[in-house]
RNA sequence: CGGGGUAUAGCGCAGCCUGGUAGCGCAUCUGCUUUGGGAGCAGAGGGUCGUAGGUUCGAAUCCUGCUACCCCGACCA
């Protein structure tokens, strides 16, 4: 490509409305441009990117045997309604009306029509197992759409449905897309890692997201320091491996007015907050209310509360009269010792001895408390998030938390919705059967704000070569004055583009040094620049987007410089 | 959805407090010079000041409503 006959866009200036790096990079590049909130048009350079993207994605779903379908991105409210999720889903689903007065939403997701497709097409055992796969506009009406294209309304995705006979077969499916998404997230250069996470309200026997690691990414992704586990942190196991020590205290109230949070009893008493004891009362499932006791460093995971069969569902946090009527004080000043409702604690929080908690009256508190003691032994639950440094719950060492963006995420369905949407097949035995379902995501236009977040510097993008926009470009230096330039220029372009390579020819009459800022913003991965200097010594410089320096290098070495990368 | 903020040329901003014919930098266009790290000079074009109403002789500026966008939080199969 002559950059002359493209359409390169590129400014000095951050916008002002863009936080993080790929944000304001693809805007400056002039990858994206805004529409509205959460709508982004592509611009042609742009587009090569997401075009790399999926040509990536579709041939590692080709290999690993997913076929390719396009459905609807306009559903009709029907299938919505047989599977439950008309009602569940929330304003998230951009619901429309057509003429005829009939309901539809965009497409968030396309559960229902891969169903309603299976259950129509798919008769017999035999046909299975089938994975069909589409790359589609999807959109979600966000809460708050921000970071560009990171988190949009509207954005591009492969969504990829297995079908099979039983869970043996869903699991190998599972397996198989496992290992293609681990090919394609290699093949894209992406430092990624593939973590156990929640499945959701979805439910499901398994589900891996895949996460690339960037500082600013959304998630908290926690891995173990020795052996290969990792998990989201709203997955992540807490573990305790410590024994509660002997009492050596005994129980003393002390007065703590104005003290009503673990911050302020810390300070207070001037002891550190992991030995005091955070006591949060929620709505239950049974009960009215129930409490969960938390070691006051430690912060509460919703995700895991809400899965315990003692806490109501959606969770719920008991309010000012509830707390009164249960502990007979205000939120702040709640203890375990003397509460007449079920008492859930962190395995962190049963081990502690000793320990100082609110007293279930106004400006009192604890200390010298000792379970069994002085308050019963509690029901043991994991409820917390994890913390850096919190032992591997598979083994030896402990484990770190890094920041993630989610690219991917695969799982097993089960017959969630062949259940509910009567999709059978019919067996050996001739017998009706549920089709068993996996679901398999992958973000394609939040990878490529992924693989800059990942990838990037002070001058601009630097993009991993298989998914550049151009992967080589060529900037002559001061062509319209040296025919020399001119026509070595158009001879390596030439030579390049023959070779297969994706190249972009920088013609435009340019300065050189504005040649090279743009250049580097758009992020190009390999550069070699020509002028009368090194032409007269049959040389061309070369400099790699990743590397602080340039090399000078011979002109019939070009080829073999760009094997070699 | 709660809290905060912004809206003036393609982009980044000033002007508003204290009302009086809309300005700067970058970008764009023309010409000349320049050409290895965002060139210089000379000239030019481009704005219903988000929108509707109000106050006033006069509103970008003061007042009210609305809308859009951004940030923090909540939310996110």
């Amino acid at each position: 490509m002559r950059a002359s006959q493209f359409h390169l866009s590129t400014t000095r200036e951050t916008p002002s409305d863009a936080e993080i790096a790929s944000h304001q990079l693809m805007l400056r590049g002039g990858y994206i441009r805004r529409l509205g909130s959460g709508l982004y048009s592509w611009m042609p350079i742009g587009i090569r990117v997401l075009r790399k993207i999926e040509a990536i994605v579709r041939e590692e779903m080709n290999k690993a045997g997913a076929l390719e379908v396009l459905m609807p991105s306009v559903q009709p409210s029907d299938l919505w309604e047989e599977s439950g999720r008309w009602g569940k889903f929330g304003p998230e689903l951009l619901r429309l009306t057509d003429r005829h007065n009939r309901e539809f939403c965009l497409g968030p997701t396309h559960e229902e029509v891969i169903t309603d497709i299976a259950r129509r097409d798919i008769k017999s055992y035999k046909q299975l197992p089938l994975n069909f796969y589409q790359i589609q506009t999807k959109f979600r009406d966000e809460t708050r759409p921000r970071f560009g294209v990171m988190r949009s309304r509207e954005f591009i995705m492969k969504d990829a449905y297995s079908f099979n006979i039983d869970e043996a077969s869903l699991q190998h499916s599972f397996d198989a897309m496992h290992k293609a998404y681990c090919a394609i997230f290699d093949r894209m250069g992406l430092n990624y890692r593939a973590v156990e996470a929640d499945s959701g309200s979805i439910g499901g026997a398994q589900s891996r997201e895949f996460h690339v690691l960037a500082d600013s990414g959304e998630d908290a992704v926690v891995y173990a320091t020795h052996g290969d586990y990792a998990a989201n942190i709203e997955k992540a196991a807490a573990v305790c491996n410590t024994t509660r020590a002997q009492a050596t205290k005994e129980m003393q109230r002390v007065d703590t007015p104005g003290v009503h949070t673990i911050d302020d009893l810390a300070k207070h008493l001037q002891v550190d907050a992991s030995l005091c004891l955070k006591t949060l009362l929620v709505v239950g499932s049974e009960e009215p209310v129930v409490a969960l006791v938390l070691r006051g460093d430690h912060q509460l995971n919703e995700i895991k509360v809400e899965h315990l069969p003692e806490v109501a569902e959606p969770l719920t946090m008991a309010d000012a009269e509830q707390i009164k009527a249960a502990a007979n004080c205000d939120a702040g000043s709640i203890g375990p010792v003397g509460l007449n409702i079920p008492v859930i604690a962190d395995a962190d929080a049963a081990c502690m001895s000793d320990f100082i908690c609110g007293a279930n009256s106004n400006d009192q508190h604890l200390t010298g408390v000792n379970w069994e003691r002085d308050v019963p032994q509690p029901i043991v639950r994991d409820i917390r998030n994890v913390v850096e440094g919190d032992a591997n719950p598979t083994g030896e060492g402990t484990l770190k938390i890094v920041r993630g963006i989610e690219v991917g995420h695969i799982f097993q369905l089960g017959d969630k919705y062949s259940q509910a949407m009567n999709a059978t097949v019919l067996d050996e035995n001739g017998k009706p059967t549920m089709l068993m379902m996996g679901c398999y995501g992958i973000g394609v236009t939040r990878v490529a704000a992924a693989a800059i977040e990942q990838n990037n510097d002070d001058k601009g993008i630097i993009w991993p070569m298989s998914i550049a926009p151009f992967e080589v470009v060529i900037c002559p230096v001061n062509m319209v004055k040296s025919d020399a330039v001119k026509a070595a220029a158009e001879t390596l372009y030439q030579e390049l583009s023959d070779a297969g390579v994706d190249v972009l020819f920088d013609d435009r009459p340019l300065r050189p040094g504005a040649m090279f800022t743009d250049m580097e913003l758009i992020g190009i991965p390999h550069r070699f620049v020509i002028s009368d200097k090194l032409l007269a010594n049959n040389e061309v410089e070369y400099r790699a987007r990743a590397d602080s320096e340039s090399s000078v290098i011979a002109y019939d070495q070009i080829m073999s410089k760009l094997v070699s990368h």
